[in-house]
DNA sequence: AATAATTATTTTAGCGCTAACATGGGGCCG
DNA sequence: CGGCCCCATGTTAGCGCTAAAATAATTATT
């Protein structure tokens, strides 16, 4: 195997360039970088050269010489809370569907779930001088608004619209309707005595719930002590601790709202271990119908939310502002749908 | 709100430079640059006017003309199937926690398990001209290994060993001894009518499946119409589906070891829908242990690999073959756990 | 006090690429 | 056939930063 030491300091890596290229291919660097970048302008045969040239070189493009040398990163920064939750899986697809196809590279990085963490990941971010950006959520720090606001950028805040004005553009549900639709649909099945569960409480559980308890309130029958939450990440373990904690204090409860589907889980395990009949006795309903919840004993009622399409529309719009487009309106609500099934 | 519609093709963005911070705190722009990069190294009161001036006119660096100026990118690129996968969540965290405080940005990809994909990651990644990088696997494309060697920075492969020589180095486990583990755990517990069901059959997988197998053929108890495995991608559906097929062929199966934990939730939720006892009717075993696997009824026997471990190590292997370091060996094997529950 | 050694800062040059403009050679018009 | 436009390609300059060498300012040593 050959060395792998690198030689740190060394300022020229050795490496092959455009104009190792242009050389072998026997036009100018201008023309290989057009011959790669915009192939149509060059004719047939000097394109096929400078092809087999960059073959034969293996020449691999430098992206920093490009970025700035020409204005633009080509690159798009997504700022989202976990990339692991499956939730923003789906919005990441969606994002990297229209992204890629265009020539642009994501840059994605986690929150966390903390405006701290937020503000320090975009301040890093925009070190690399994205095009455009994507962010969860419509609430940051002051700074993190400003450096914003100074970078200039086209800008898509996603997952939630409706309770704040946007810096740019805006595309999500409501999550404090959403929240209230779980409820109308349990006051409609009969629930009287209805509880909440929430850990990571994050703007858009708080909005769930807040949203839930709402309508609760609106028909006379929200009680404090009924509502549980922590500031802990969701974990199925939690949901279950929560529901048992829930229990000790409200032993008749006939139903609960788990503010994410990962708690409702738990929740329901907890049922198993008591013996207690979902939806008979005590009801269940979750937020974000994730894959498994279809497939769980019993299937779980929750709430669908059209996260491949935020992440697509997100990046269309993204992509047309970059195009020189002038978008109006900036605000998409893209709605939910309520999944019934036979947990609530 | 700003204009933010930008102006392609203008050359300069009118963005605060290193000269910008120069010519307001009165020293050259090498000397902020120093004063940034290493504070230690200019006096007390110059950093303090450069952090001054950088304050007052918002000044951002630009990573692309650091990149291009010095000869090292600070960027580390990991390849990984999916992000979204809980299992390789841990890793990056792992690598993560390394990384960062050393100053170095993780440049995150998916391959989504297929080898194509990995290829063209890969030749992307390498246009950032990484200082370092971490792939998935023992396995790619010729192509892609000519890649690596020609680019010569530092290579950690991980989650696996032993399959192969590694390209450079390497941390993980033995897959096929972890499932062989799991096989003769089931065969000390009694089991012997013992059946398979796998999906998304990457080559991680697939060793796993075949360690678990080969004991199975050593003990005389291999039986193939009780293996069934698909390249669909796992999930918690999937899993009840693979497990009902599995008992039309197979009605008097006593065990099924599932390569996945996601595919014993699903094959769990099957038994509990049929009424079948697990384990009296039948057991139950999975792999990776992830969060919710201690939470199900019942809960969930299964292989619990270091994974936050692989990642941290496989960045400090990294970190130090940049400092310089030579790093012998360059194959660590940090072994896994059979974590023995109800399931089984 | 003169010199050497050390530290702090500046100067110079250039990383690899592309924007903008310059050039040259067709073809088409009057 | 000169003037015009159009196209493919070349030339020039510079994006913002840092490595390396040069210089200036300070401290240590004899």
């Amino acid at each position: 195997m050959t060395t792998r030491q690198g030689q740190p300091g060394s300022r020229s890596k050795g490496r092959v360039t455009l104009n190792d290229v242009a050389r072998m291919s026997g036009v100018s660097a201008m023309t290989v970088s057009r011959a790669l970048n915009e192939p149509q302008r060059v004719s047939e045969q000097v394109r096929e050269r400078v092809e087999q040239a960059v073959a034969a070189l293996g020449y691999i493009p430098n992206r920093a010489a490009r970025s700035l040398a020409g204005s633009r990163s080509h690159t798009i920064a997504v700022v989202i809370p976990s990339v692991s939750n499956a939730v923003f899986n789906n919005v990441i697809r969606g994002i990297y569907d229209i992204c890629a196809p265009a020539g642009y590279e994501m840059l994605m990085g986690n929150t966390y779930y903390s405006v701290q963490q937020e503000s320090s990941l975009i301040s890093k971010f925009l070190t690399h001088h994205p095009d455009g950006m994507i962010v969860t959520g419509l609430d940051m720090a002051d700074s993190t608004r400003r450096q914003l606001e100074a970078a200039a950028i086209p800008l898509v805040q996603i997952m939630e619209v409706g309770t704040s004005a946007p810096l740019d553009m805006n595309v999500g549900i409501s999550h404090s309707e959403a929240g209230a639709a779980m409820a109308r649909y349990m006051l409609k099945r009969g629930y009287r005595r209805i509880g909440v569960i929430g850990a990571q409480m994050d703007y858009r559980s708080q909005r769930r719930i807040q949203g839930f308890i709402d309508v609760l309130v609106e028909a006379g029958l929200a009680d404090d002590k009924r509502f549980m939450t922590t500031s802990e990440p969701s974990t199925v373990r939690l949901g279950g601790q929560l529901l048992a904690d829930l229990l000790v204090v409200n032993p008749d409860l006939d139903a609960v709202f788990c503010c994410n589907d990962d708690l409702a889980y738990g929740a329901i395990y907890e049922c198993q271990r008591r013996h207690i009949r979902i939806p008979q006795q005590l009801a269940i309903a979750g937020f974000n119908d994730l894959e498994g919840s279809a497939c769980i004993n019993p299937s779980l009622t929750s709430i669908q939310t059209p996260l491949y399409d935020i992440g697509k529309t997100a990046a269309q719009m993204l992509m047309r502002r970059l195009a020189g487009e002038v978008l109006q309106p900036s605000v998409v609500d893209l709605g939910f749908r309520l999944q019934a099934r036979d947990s609530a």
